[in-house]
DNA sequence: CAGACCATGTAAAACGTTACATGATTCG
DNA sequence: CGAATCATGTAACGTTTTACATGGTCTG
């Protein structure tokens, strides 16, 4: 059980449709979550089979009409046993960390403008989310906003996935520059 | 096509069986991908009927007989090929960041709890790292290794999970406070 | 002598990704 | 008028997790 929790969580700040969410889950919960729309569409039936969501439709003239779900009460004392059950930290897949661990007995060239890609699109990520924290605490400070604010979970997950990202952009940009130095020096 | 490539660069330091190769994948490599050994197995056996890898016996007369495996020129070919395709970022997907995402809307008692735990065990995590990192380099600083080493790739994706853990303690203590402080102002 | 560690697997179930399918509207 | 966006799905395939299974040695 593992994307309905997600999902769960996504639906609390309001309705959303499966074509929404699939939005969401590629930007704001992409720290730490990410789904294509195919599987989104089938865990939204799935829960509102299971009493954890409903929907309603709504009928669009100009666009094709959608479904707009909302958690119900036992979607919320579903999140709460979640939230009560132990969790084990789960790893981080990164094929470009594959790559640079085996570095050393390969062509570095690919890997090295992969890195600068990277970066790249860390940097961009960073952005985003400087942008959303924000839009999240409006006039606010920081400090201010996560004291008295009460919305606050958005906005904590939020922070750690731009340190992740600021991380990752510097390591790339670290890394790209010293194999680039010692493809320089023959070895 | 995923696990194939861990395990092919994991083998590049030397000789493992599926079961050392476990415990690796549960520490060092722990910072980019995890695999059960049920999975290592199932991948060494399926790398080996391809010719990726190679398995010599090593009859034990005080432990059970182990195979141990290396990485052949086909399978050096074909992390060659992996490193040359263009990765895409794979996303962390961490039950706890789900969990504080809803902690507005729940019971946040457990929730600073498992944060707390976690920090903890973040903490313990960068202390294997340092170690790993400081035998890793010997007796050279960390630029003059990183500069004339030739191993240089396990530091590099080390110091990227030693990082990570370093963030990740960090938000889990400041999130666990900041949660603790506002349990205890009625709000 | 119980529990931990070494050592290797099979089988089933759950989960995730890719490809295919459809069809309307808006923007440049 | 072609591409992008809105909107929702099915089917096939591949990967990962969980449960089951076995059996020896070493440590307290």
């Amino acid at each position: 059980m593992a994307l309905r929790h997600a999902v769960l969580a996504a639906l609390l700040d309001g309705e959303y449709s499966g074509y929404q969410l699939a939005k969401t889950f590629d930007v704001s919960l992409s720290n730490f979550w990410y789904a294509v729309p195919q599987q989104l569409y089938a865990e939204l039936a799935k829960l509102e089979r299971e009493g954890l969501i409903v929907g309603r439709q709504v009928i669009q003239r100009d666009r094709p009409n959608k479904r707009l779900f909302t958690v119900t009460d036992a979607g919320l004392a579903e999140l709460a046993a979640f939230a009560a059950t132990p969790s084990k930290p789960s790893s981080i897949r990164e094929d470009l960390l594959v790559m640079v661990q085996a570095v050393d007995r390969l062509d570095p060239a690919p890997v090295i403008v992969q890195l600068e890609e990277r970066a790249v699109t860390a940097a961009a990520k960073v952005e985003i989310f400087d942008r959303m924290l924000q839009r999240m605490r409006g006039e606010l400070d920081e400090e201010t906003f996560l004291r008295e604010g009460d919305r606050i979970g958005p906005y904590l997950t939020c922070l750690r996935g731009r340190r992740f990202e600021q991380e990752n952009r510097e390591w790339c940009e670290r890394v790209a520059a010293l194999l680039r130095a010692r493809a320089s020096l023959p070895g």
